[in-house]
DNA sequence: CCGGACGCCTGTCGGC
DNA sequence: TGCCGACAGGCGTCCG
């Protein structure tokens, strides 16, 4: 589910009610998550405070005094601030519970996502350590993916939907981007020029931002922090539209499989 | 080292 | 209406 701009999203909508906070207990009712939460996780949390908030790739960091809380939201994953006292609905595995009443809530149905703290600073650990750059931040640029894509043979989607490569990239955005771009998904990403590059990294940039702008896509599961759903799904071009017509040439969209994922593109204006 | 396939889970949807 | 397979926003691991 959560690419790049839902967990920004999420970020932004929970980060004023935890910054500062206290942890007052965690309440896990669930352990079995991509990996399970280990036992003395709740020991180690307990009365820390939460100094800050970030985000990295597609993982929340929380900063406490002592280590971090590392949070991924998988496929189907998503966080609330609620009453700690409310009763929990399906899938609610667990309750991060502050001093003052208000807890942070993960519900995740599929239970990919990822609830771990880790006593070494974060970029260290073994699951964030070989993560690529910031697709938001300077050092993504077409010069980048030019020199990367030169001992690659992969087809450009799987190459910019790699994490090594560049973070935050999904399969939603990866369609819209190669989209945007002009640029055939199955395309091996070493016979691609630098000039097609700098549109690439542009149009991942692009939409990659305007999805945060407007909360997020929300398929079916994702919702805000406030239960609020992103409307980004309103400005997907390609995603999820087989068979509609193109919006740029009114061919019909087409839907192939690249990379065991779904691949939606023109066929006329991607090359 | 790379690329491709697989598996982890539950829910939903379309076809019969 | 029910059943069954396919598929879903991710990603670590295994295999060739």
């Amino acid at each position: 589910m959560p690419e790049l701009p839902e967990v920004e999203t999420t970020l932004r909508g929970i980060a004023p009610h935890l910054r500062g906070a206290c942890i007052d207990r965690l309440l896990v009712r669930e352990r079995r998550l991509r990996w399970p939460i280990p036992a003395d996780t709740e020991r180690r949390v307990r009365g820390q405070r939460i100094l800050g908030l970030d985000r990295r790739g597609k993982y929340l960091l929380l900063e406490l005094e002592r280590g971090t809380i590392l949070i991924h939201l998988g496929m189907s994953g998503s966080l609330r601030i609620r009453a700690a006292d409310s009763p929990p609905a399906k899938h609610d595995h667990l309750d991060l519970c502050f001093q003052g009443g208000q807890c942070l809530r993960l519900r995740d149905p599929r239970r990919f996502g990822v609830f771990l703290w880790t006593p070494e600073p974060p970029a260290e650990h073994p699951l964030l350590a070989h993560l690529g750059p910031e697709p938001l931040e300077p050092g993504f640029d077409g010069d980048y993916l030019y020199a990367r894509a030169r001992d690659r043979r992969c087809a450009v989607k799987p190459f910019i939907m790699d994490a090594g490569l560049v973070v935050g990239v999904g399969n939603i955005y990866a369609n819209e981007s190669l989209f945007r771009a002009g640029i055939h998904p199955a395309r091996a990403c070493n016979r691609i020029g630098r000039e097609r590059y700098w549109r690439l990294a542009a149009a991942i940039r692009a939409v990659l931002t305007s999805a945060i702008e407007q909360g997020g896509t929300s398929l079916r599961d994702f919702v805000r922090d406030d239960g609020s759903r992103g409307y980004f799904s309103l400005s997907l071009q390609v995603y999820g539209r087989a068979g509609e017509p193109c919006p740029g040439c009114s061919a019909p969209i087409r839907l192939r499989r690249i990379g065991q994922r779904s691949s939606f593109y023109c066929p006329r204006c991607q090359t």
